[in-house]
DNA sequence: CATAGTCACGAAACCGGTTGCACGATCCGT
DNA sequence: ACGGATCGTGCAACCGGTTTCGTGACTATG
């Protein structure tokens, strides 16, 4: 026996007890029913606790009533600053309710993100899964073993949180349609994201009854390259504004761009989403708040609800809103688009009926 | 009794030892000192575990052993992309070492570090604890109850891994004075950051030793905004190049200077640290590479190491080096600073003869 | 062929909590 | 004054593993 305790002077439930002069179950009762005893025996355990610096070992807790008072947070991506983010907004909702967070990078793949999701289980008491690359039956497997709240996947009887941008996409193409440009890209993300899914069929959507005409272009990751790598067919294709998946690809077409000598939004305009980078960027990004952090609180106070209480409100849409910023203007005259140098001083056109009135800076 | 295990049906060691017919003492000792019984009976263990999907529960086993298989990592801000990157390679560096990671996002307080220290602590075989921002008492304290590895502080006497920049903001300082400039700004971040303080020190050493005016401002939240708003306070001065303490705060740097029209690096030239967003800026920023990834990896390592060994290597020095991009240039002729446009396609002088040859401490 | 020494395995204690049940004391009604 | 609730607390089982110690079988030795 006696393997050692790695924290060697940690008082126990039965040094308290004993100091108390009461029973290991009295001690317990006085931190988890109060109620069932008498005032006067839980402040004499709550005061002898305190001059010993009792803190009751939730490892033993846990294995004792099967909560472990931990929750698991799940994403592709830590490095990518939605999931960032994201995460923010989640553990500190976590921390505020009382539970610590286990954190999971699963690179994109959907083995890891199955993998943890099977070597977290018995940690936690649920999970918030982000953005899931794995397919819907796995993803309901353990859904089954584990409370899960899954965040930007419609998947019918599982609690999830989608951040709808449907209506902030929309509002995008109309923004472009009403500064005259006439042939827009999408440069999209990942097949397996359901995010993409919505946005490309937003977009295309509002382009078909703009009569815009629309290239859509696939970036297999989102990132800063595939964003960039994707100008030239941007170019080609005759676009003069591109809306991209997120802001991490759009930053990347700004550079690309910004390589071939246009400017933005003087030649070309750019639209991202997520709202997390693109106030950072110059110009700052016109683009479709996500709500990241809200998102993240949203998900993690729906699983931490249904632990008690029956299974929440499954289906919780946040609606993002299109944020205008620099980097959308009119579009520039036809075949007059290289080395064009002129500041772009014209005001938006007046898209009130189309458009939110959110206008950030 | 019978307080529900929220896995119903998850098969526990008895369960496996009833079916193969064997005692529970040998279940667990198939799995964890096989050497201590019969091939045989390890593989009947094993088929039988196998078939009825057993995983030894870990909650159960960091309750007898006192090791819990899991790690914390303690940081700043999940969102500043610094640290980001570094628990990006901490977190999966621990995974492959076949721990588990807690996440503890401070807010940069030292209330919250402290408090997330004590919580976690039952609960993880040890700590990796990212720029802390508390005072070296109460780290010492918590550095006694748990292994704990520090990074980016130097604690005498505490693990640590500490990522030396002083070499790298020499030869940004030699690379900016050879490129003509003879007044430079250093953009900082928290007093209380061991990282700045040692950057601060190395520009200011390289600044003397070239004849360089150096002008100091400080960022209390190293952020986009501090950067943009401390771009006045640079310009007033008259300094024609700017090192900041990261690379948000170089970008930030970087929107306030196109807000008042001026061109990186024609105008002006700009220095970042981190390298960890300063490829996606653009221009690209020539900056420090703070290896991120590197830190965290090894930080875990040590910490893991430090488990079973005795306490490792106590000082780890990783050396960041200058990665030269596109956000610097020659010193704009005097007084003609603004609206000069030619875009600097000339070299980068060879800087490498007053590069000092490393400055440790 | 008796005895000591190995070896594989099982019984049971233990990690540090929680909780069903029993028991004794107090309180109440009649 | 007595019987039955009610209440506060202790006993002991339990969560699911690990580990000490002991035992019986088998082997080696004299």
């Amino acid at each position: 026996m006696a393997r050692r305790q790695a924290d060697p002077d940690r008082p126990t439930i039965s040094r308290v007890a004993a100091e108390a002069g009461v029973s290991r179950a009295t001690v317990s009762r006085s931190f988890t029913h109060p109620d069932l005893l008498l005032p006067a025996t839980v402040a004499k355990v709550r005061e002898v606790a305190e001059r010993l610096g009792y803190v009751p070992n939730q490892v033993a807790q846990a294995l004792s009533t099967g909560k472990a008072g931990n929750i698991a947070l799940i994403v592709p991506d830590i490095a990518n600053p939605f999931f960032s983010a994201l995460m923010r907004g989640a553990q500190a909702q976590a921390y505020r309710r009382g539970y610590a967070t286990f954190l999971g990078d699963t690179d994109e793949t959907e083995e890891l993100e199955d993998l943890l999701l099977g070597k977290l289980a018995v940690q936690v008491d649920g999970f918030v899964l982000a953005s899931p690359r794995q397919d819907e039956k796995r993803i309901r497997v353990h859904a089954a073993r584990r409370p899960l709240v899954v965040i930007n996947r419609d998947l019918e009887g599982i609690p999830r949180v989608l951040v709808d941008t449907t209506v902030g996409f929309a509002q995008a193409v109309n923004l472009l349609a009403d500064y005259g440009h006439r042939t827009i890209a999408y440069v999209g993300g990942p097949k397996s994201s359901w995010s993409n899914q919505q946005r490309v069929r937003a977009v295309e959507e509002t382009a078909a009854a703009r009569g815009l005409k629309l290239v859509r272009l696939d970036a297999v990751r989102p990132s800063h390259e595939a964003g960039r790598d994707a100008v030239e067919k941007v170019l080609r294709c005759g676009a003069t504004a591109a809306l991209a998946v997120d802001d991490v690809v759009a930053q990347g077409l700004m550079a690309g761009l910004a390589d071939r000598g246009l400017s933005v939004p003087a030649d070309f305009s750019l639209v991202g989403c997520d709202n997390v980078i693109a106030a950072t960027t110059y110009p700052p990004l016109t683009t479709i708040d996500a709500l990241c952090a809200e998102a993240g609180r949203t998900a993690v106070d729906l699983l931490i609800d249904g632990l008690s209480a029956e299974p929440p409100s499954e289906r919780n849409v946040i609606r993002g809103e299109l944020t205008i910023r620099a980097s959308t203007g009119p579009a520039p005259e036809r075949h007059a688009a290289k080395k064009h140098r002129s500041p772009a001083k014209s005001e938006p056109p007046d898209v009130s009926p189309s458009l939110p009135n959110r206008t950030e800076r």
